[in-house]
DNA sequence: GAAACTATTTAACAAATGATAAAAAAAGAA
DNA sequence: TTCTTTTTTTATCATTTGTTAAATAGTTTC
């Protein structure tokens, strides 16, 4: 996906806006097993996918945990660094080969303070990252892992075949053996 | 917790900005029960706690799940509704007796396209709540339900104290029963 | 304070999930 | 291709959690 539709899709920007954040904005590509962005480190960087599909885990327990996806459009980002300003909570890993926007956090939180439009570009990038964190809060809390499995089916079967189900399984919080099992039934 | 406090924890604001926020904002006290936000309305008003608690919560299967509580200095609203201008999932129930601030969404979107200071305090507001929902995302799919509620013990003793236990172990994703095992057994 | 109601704990059994190991299938490398 | 390695499935057993019901503790109301 392309780095105007990616910006537009978070909130239209004038033209002139728009101009000013593509000049932050530059591309790079890594390879398949690629780690981008590490659980120790204050990230300075957040990325747009162009191209790939990564993941996002958590090896702080003795078994590695993946809690995110991401694919073409989505940011790649640690959240909790961009917000606070500290370290994160995941690794993050590419899963293919990836094309990556890069933007640098600090050229972009000099802007906020400049653009009223980029400020509300920037709001409404928090808000909608908000909401699709809320929805898989809700979506964990209130569902089954099975339940879980068919949306993902329905909503993102790319996601299935392109990543393997050890990861699927850990994302949905249960083991790849059960994960097997409600494969076998459905 | 006083509106000042509460606007100035989020983005300081200047004095003009805030006079400008401020004169949206009104005062509104509900009894205990009151169900202050339904799932099935787009919501007009934002709302943040002076005093008192509550629950968010979803009837949407046959048995209700509570998903999140909100105290003192806590934002009531329903994020979806406010970010995509849809229904929501939540009802939220007053716990006990309340003091609150109320702030129509309406006036706050028209602000955010005025004032910079104002749409820089939407962003933070948004990345707040954000960072928030992540954490409570990771905690999730991390931790054991008796680790959580070790969490919970440590981090907010008071509201085991002033919320009854059956929300709280719909809050943890396990039933009253297995609540009654963690806590028999610490 | 007694009665009525609500919340919490305890017990017994059933169902679901995890752990481990081995077999089968698929993907990569020589 | 053929061999090696990795991923996925299947099977067995142990553990955890849920379900139901009953007992205890705590609150509210008259």
């Amino acid at each position: 996906m392309i780095i105007d539709q990616i910006l537009n899709n978070i909130y239209p920007l004038p033209e002139t806006s728009k101009s000013i954040i593509k000049a932050c904005i530059s591309e790079i590509n890594f390879p398949k097993k690629h780690v981008l962005l590490r659980a120790d480190k204050i990230e300075s960087s957040i990325y747009f996918i162009k191209k790939g599909i990564v993941r996002a885990y958590t090896n702080s327990t003795d078994n590695e945990i993946t809690f995110w996806f991401g694919k073409e459009g989505d940011p790649v980002i640690s959240m909790k660094s961009y917000v606070t300003n500290q370290k994160g909570y995941e690794d993050i890993e590419l899963l293919e080969e990836c094309e990556l926007y890069e933007l640098k956090t600090e050229k972009l939180q000099k802007l906020f303070e400049k653009d009223i439009h980029i400020a509300n570009w920037g709001r409404r990038f928090a808000e909608q990252e908000l909401i699709k964190t809320e929805e898989r809060l809700i979506s964990r809390q209130l569902g089954t892992a099975r339940e879980r499995y068919i949306e993902l089916l329905e909503n993102n079967p790319d996601l299935i075949k392109r990543v393997q189900l050890g990861h699927i399984a850990s994302y949905l919080g249960i083991t790849q053996v059960s994960l097997s099992r409600i494969r076998a039934e459905i």
